[in-house]
DNA sequence: AAGCCTATCGTTAGTAA
DNA sequence: GTTACTAACGATAGGCT
């Protein structure tokens, strides 16, 4: 039946695979039985299959197999640990960096806003009074250019319609009047809230 | 020569189990080879002579596979490195979320400040001008009160060491009943509540 | 310890159930 | 996914170098 010798490479049908694959595996472990009687000799196998079920044999406690093998392998294994916990060093120290980065933005941020004001002395009320002063001036003039801006699209747009009849004018204008979801009129400010808030992280094991 | 079959039983003969074992444990290491050649499946062999050395043989990754497999039976020190991949992918996250969250807290102390205005609606250019107004109120009138603070401190070193009229004394302690160094003046605090609470990551192993 | 030889044993490819 | 069959193949015990 056997004709010739197989070659070692990836079988294509499935099935054979399959059926040569349960075969091998039992010879496989079989074997691994064999040897660590017939030779008095710790042995373990591990296979997985193609779909990533786990078979294997070990002649005694697998974990301690397991960690005999790397501490045998101890550079190669240690150096990979070392590396991993310089790196997780690494993280938390560039987390901490982070949070003193942000205490510090948050206080500055707090003092522009009227709070934590009681550690300032008059010198330091003084400058954020002046600092405050600044942008309250700069934030003005850009509300007012923003506003201007807005207004000159909503002329073009008229501009636009001028040569059409007057009940399609008022129409437009009309709608555009009753239904300003985005730019404020009577808005009530405290409904838009841009919040900041910066939370705790989340606890874990 | 080999007149029956052998006994799966530890061989006594040194010599004749030395050979054995070398011959064996060749022959083991090819097969999981194979297996895993013809199969496409991961197979790793582990052999530990009697005199400790090893021998091993792995399709991929000996480690990866160590942890697949310690992994799937649920032991101990694969649950644990497991914990440990998952602890250093959290704090990847955790950075990543904090980066994001300074980065909001950066543009909006930068907005406060005046700057990187132009990506703002009228609308929101009209809450941070409200924002500004209410904590320069507030800045301003902590600045009153503090400079008030140090003249009375002033005037009691005065009023210790210099024999000082009656008439100066009295209005230092008139002043000082009359602005409690808290809530300032008849402003309403909680209309201020941007709230800004960033806190520390937890610690952990 | 390692390699060669060879009779024999054990494994397995192909096939079908 | 597993088992049974069988011829052929591969592995190896024992012997020798």
């Amino acid at each position: 039946m056997v004709r010739g010798k197989i070659e070692i490479k990836r079988i294509e049908d499935v099935t054979s695979r399959q059926v040569t694959f349960s075969k091998r595996r039992k010879g496989l472990l079989k074997k691994a039985h064999e040897l660590s009687v017939l030779c008095d000799a710790q042995v373990a196998a591990i296979v997985f299959s193609q779909k990533g079920r786990l078979y294997d044999f070990a002649s005694s406690d697998m974990q301690k197999m397991i960690e005999r093998c790397e501490i045998h392998r101890g550079e190669y294994f240690g150096a990979q640990r070392l590396q991993k916990q310089q790196y997780v060093q690494e993280l938390k120290n560039e987390m901490a960096i982070t949070m003193d980065k942000i205490k510090l933005l948050q206080l500055h941020c707090r003092k522009l806003m009227g709070q934590d004001l009681y550690s300032c002395s008059v010198e330091e009320l003084k400058e954020i009074t002046t600092k405050i002063e600044k942008s309250l001036t700069i934030v003005r003039s850009r509300k007012i250019v923003a506003q201007r801006e807005v207004l000159n699209e909503k002329s073009s747009l008229r501009q636009m319609f001028e040569e059409q009849p007057l009940w399609i004018q008022s129409r437009s204008l009309e709608s555009e009047k009753s239904a300003p979801s985005y730019s404020c009129g009577n808005m009530n400010l405290s409904d838009v809230e841009t919040d900041l808030s910066i939370g705790l992280p989340q606890s874990r094991v």
